[in-house]
DNA sequence: AAGGTGACTAACA
DNA sequence: ATGTTAGCCACCT
């Protein structure tokens, strides 16, 4: 059975190319509703891993919250920007227009 | 080996 | 209504 880190990954890379999510988002789908913070951390020690859009994962504000100088807001905001996705100068994310909750498949059990 | 931390969120007081 | 506390579990020191 594949622990909370590999379900991560494997929501992450099931959200839609151009789209974004929270980590709140990320964690239910994995199983954990209040894991917020472990999907963080996931994504920050096994981001260079595997190929994870990582910078699809923001805070439920849609601001990017990375504090990390390995993980800086301007290179996310240059990858959201890469795959069509608008970021304000403040790194905010328009959810309501980007957001991606899980619409179809994405819940994968074991 | 054990403890602390973390790119968060939600519920309680 | 806002402020504070609790919880999630893997990775690092």
């Amino acid at each position: 059975m594949p622990i909370f880190k590999d379900k991560v990954i494997r929501v992450v890379q099931q959200i839609p190319k151009g789209c974004v999510t929270t980590y709140g988002t990320v964690a239910t789908l994995a199983g954990l509703p209040r894991g917020g913070r472990l999907v963080g951390g996931i994504l920050h020690f096994t981001s260079d891993e595997l190929d994870l859009p990582w910078q699809r994962i923001i805070n439920r504000f849609g601001y990017i919250s990375t504090k990390c100088l390995e993980h800086p807001k301007a290179l996310q905001k240059a990858l959201l920007e890469m795959e069509g996705v608008e970021v304000s100068d403040d790194f905010v994310v328009d959810l309501n227009k980007y957001g991606w909750w899980g619409d179809e498949k994405d819940v994968d059990y074991c």
